[in-house]
DNA sequence: TTATATGTTCGATA
DNA sequence: TTATCGAACATATA
């Protein structure tokens, strides 16, 4: 479910079923153990019996302090989401469980286990250990075009990496880059400072839009491209010119060419 | 059966 | 050394 939007909604979802109350265990349920990247051991002894006392969020990434100093990082991948529960069935995919004192059980779902959990020092630990950027809402524009304007990438994957500024993905990028009227294989450095700016402020007006539209992945507002994603999609003002699609970055990738040209 | 999917990382190449 | 590219990860659905 996962772009920053996503993962902010998920954010406040976790503060409410999970904030000031005391963990009584936790279930591992990845045989496989590829979201697990810190030990049951360490995972036990950092949470259990303790509590989360405030969150952060960094671009898509989720970070939760414990009373006892030690910080809880998800990461939700492709498919990660929560669940609160207290049925003696797990959601489907479930890879990871808090049982709380009260009862309350909160489930980490992952289906394609591209997700992480982990026991971190600090959120700015994590961002200097990993290459992530600040959270994109807290950009400085002229930070953002000294970041971009030489390189010769194609602004969509520029705009993918999280290393400068965190929390644009796949849809967002092309949500963007239709609203600016930008080929998503433009080369950055080809791309004008204001044009820049211009595409900057575009992609923290569209998460801000859809953070306070309570934006679901396939649930987004009228209004946006997103909902027009798909090959031959007519989009009402642009009749003429199906969508269509192309693969940048490896990603697939989709433009309303009268509108996007090279 | 093949292609595609909200993300990130790592090895190869330029 | 740095920048970029492409494959890999795991699983479901069209």
């Amino acid at each position: 479910m996962p772009e920053l939007p996503e993962v902010e909604i998920m954010r406040r979802y976790f503060e409410s079923a999970a904030l000031n109350k005391k963990i009584a265990a936790l279930e591992f349920h990845d045989p496989l153990y590829k979201v697990f990247k810190s030990s049951t051991e360490e995972l036990n002894e950092a949470l259990v019996a303790s509590q989360f006392i405030k969150t952060e969020r960094i671009g898509k990434y989720l970070f939760a302090q414990t009373n006892r100093g030690k910080w809880l990082h998800l990461h939700f991948g492709m498919t990660g989401d929560l669940e609160l529960f207290r049925s003696e069935e797990l959601p489907k995919y479930t890879r990871f469980v808090f049982q709380f004192e009260d009862g309350d059980k909160l489930a980490f779902k992952d289906l394609r286990k591209f997700g992480v959990i982990q026991i971190v020092e600090s959120p700015e630990a994590y961002q200097a250990n990993n290459t992530l950027g600040d959270d994109l809402l807290t950009i400085d524009p002229q930070y953002f075009v000294d970041k971009l304007s030489k390189r010769k990438v194609a602004i969509k994957t520029a705009l993918l990496d999280q290393k400068y500024y965190a929390g644009i993905g796949n849809w967002i990028a092309d949500e963007v880059l239709f609203n600016c009227g930008v080929h998503p294989k433009k080369p950055c450095n080809e791309i004008s400072s204001t044009k820049l700016k211009e595409i900057l402020k575009d992609a923290q007006t569209v998460v801000l839009e859809a953070i306070k539209k309570d934006t679901h992945y396939g649930d987004f507002p009228q209004n946006f491209f997103v909902n027009y994603r798909k090959e031959k999609a007519l989009h009402p003002n642009h009749p003429n010119s199906p969508v269509e699609r192309m693969v940048v970055g490896g990603r697939g990738t989709f433009i309303v060419p009268e509108k996007q040209k090279l």
